[in-house]
DNA sequence: AATGAATGAGTGTTCATTCAT
DNA sequence: TATGAATGAACACTCATTCAT
């Protein structure tokens, strides 16, 4: 997480572009140690310092550590599940491939990339920030759950699903990422989690599940 | 919440029991105190206050903040899921109903009770005390997820069950209560979840997917 | 300026006369530091230090900086001008004496007190504490013109005055008082103001103009 | 208050007039917000805003807040009174029309103008600025007492007064000058002071005493 | 045992000052 | 000459911890 030391030019103005470089700079180090401590506990100073400046300079991009944490969540809360969803959608596919579709793109872009740490930062802080967390359900989860939705309507339609579960709780195709990011959040010093083999395995059952039997 | 204030005694000596007694009063008073706050913005005079006892008292019975949530931690910790599973497994039932049976008993012991909230305390912050977080997996998920196999392992072997998924990963069983937990810290205000409705089209799913068809 | 230390007592709840002994020499201390270096240049650790307490000490007395400026000028502001006035009033002597009873009082209680310093502080200050201002003004000013306006009238009413300038302005009886304070405030390492000698000669004068003569 | 925003010039030399026409674009500026704030709390970035100028650019001009504030001072205490007197004092005019004069000239030039505002800083901020004290002492009051006394001797030689009183304190005589400004600037929200009648009534008063009677 | 006044290190934030451009 | 981004010391205020009573 080192962060690369820009030439220091206390000198003119700013251009767009080295703003927006020095702004990123400035909230990788801020997701380290919001991630390491949590917000309350993390430190500015500690933030400056990975970041390589002073801890004043940190006032002339956020107003403050709130606006910072907040600035660096939305910052990180772009939402491709939204495109991924479409691109799905768009092809002509089974539904159950497109289910597995989105559990392969959670685990390579979401269990695989920070994103499960942004996860897990708005999953403890969040309760602190509620409109973080009106934020973050308007722009991530709303989307992603009527991407699923669209999907199983779509399975059913056609016929492959008989159960209309995941329309009712999409919730529930989610439900093991978020428990493969706490999971290792909390206990991958214990014992680890094949969180993709979760993934898969859960992909097959569920998928049985929507399929059904005589049940 | 509720301080049910014992006589002062400022003289000496309490028996082991009055010392328990109040022992469990500000425990009590520091779980509200934490739940509202985080273990970070928790205040010790506030937890004081509540317990209606002098701040210097914490001091006689925890030897500090962070020996305070720990101790709290632990004495919530105590581990009611391997009674629950022995008691099912006791049982000439269909391996189908223990697990629904186990789903059921979330719904009401956990989702229906503080516990969720002790859930989502440590969800949050026990990143930052990886002792606890080993101390909660040896206490709670390593029994729970061997009851889970136990379970699922008497189903396969007496041909409930054609997969053997939540042998590989009983979490997938559990994932839909953390969801549960979490969605409702989070976007209560938003977007209330059903979390009853989840578990229950969760059991049916899950035992549909277990019981499998040509697959 | 040094304050007395009493005895630390970190232990037992404190008698309101402790509690008021205590405010008191913060309060003592804190009127050093805000005259010397007046409100916003304070320092807080030197008021904690000249108190003989920790900075932490002073939020246990009061809730803020300003709330320690404002108290300590409250607390200043007693007003006894009203009732010296109300002495002078009472007795059957010439207005006259009762002028010159006034000045007399001013030069004893105020310039030969601490009550000048405080004057000085608030006219320096209350610019920026517009209800500070309105505080003194309601408490010191306005009762301290009604005074002099009754004398005046008196004096008129008994044929000793000629003139109501004292009635229409009753600054006019007390500026020499703001100027000595104001002088020796700003003045007094370059030309020292012999405030006496002023407020006696501007006693004759003023009484000569309020006889008046044909004029 | 009033940005006249010279050309800028990126490239070279400034001419000598130009100098010292930036030179007082920015202690212009800083006059707006050291009347408003006060020395410590004004603040260099509002009074480079208002100059139109980069922060920096005030470190071309000045060596530091400090020397800012004193060369303001500097460059405003121009001693007009000592003209005034000079001009009375030629004219071949009552002793007591020259002292209504110079009244009469304070009306119009002190409290109807910026200079009451700025004596009113001088008044809160010079018990911090020896050198700046001891500078108007000598620049403005030294001579101001001059002029008094000037006046006020000719009056007794040529048989105007009878009382030398504003010969031992020529303070006497504008006393009332520095209530008007302290006044006003304190209470004007809560009683405005009619100043020209304060000055009306006190020139009127202290002619009568210098004038006096029996006495 | 219980108190609660006292402590003081540590935090977020400000702002006069610097200096590479 | 002018800029303005960067600095970092300094401040008001907090709060976990201590300890005399």
């Amino acid at each position: 997480m080192q962060v690369t030391k820009t030439a220091r030019k206390p000198g003119r103005a700013l251009t767009p572009e080295e703003r927006q470089t020095k702004t990123q700079q400035l909230l990788d180090a801020a997701l380290d140690v919001f991630l390491e401590r949590g917000f309350e506990a993390a430190r500015l100073d500690e933030v400056a310092k990975r970041a390589g400046v002073a801890k004043g300079t940190l006032y002339l991009y956020f107003a403050s550590k709130e606006a910072l944490f907040e600035d660096l969540i939305r910052s990180l809360i772009a939402s491709p599940i939204q495109e991924v969803g479409q691109r799905m959608l768009a092809q002509d596919i089974p539904a159950e491939m497109m289910l597995r579709g989105l559990l392969n793109w959670a685990k390579k872009e979401v269990l695989g990339t920070r994103r499960k740490d942004i996860a897990r930062l708005i999953i403890s802080e969040a309760g602190r920030f509620p409109e973080l967390g009106a934020f973050y359900h308007r722009e991530v989860i709303s989307r992603g759950t009527a991407v699923i939705r669209a999907i199983v309507t779509r399975g059913v339609e056609r016929g492959e699903f008989t159960s209309d579960a995941l329309d009712r709780f999409p919730q529930l195709l989610i439900a093991p990422v978020l428990v493969g990011i706490i999971w290792n959040g909390l206990f991958s010093h214990v014992e680890t989690l094949d969180t993709d083999g979760l993934l898969d395995v859960h992909a097959d059952l569920i998928i049985r599940g929507l399929k059904g039997g005589a049940a």
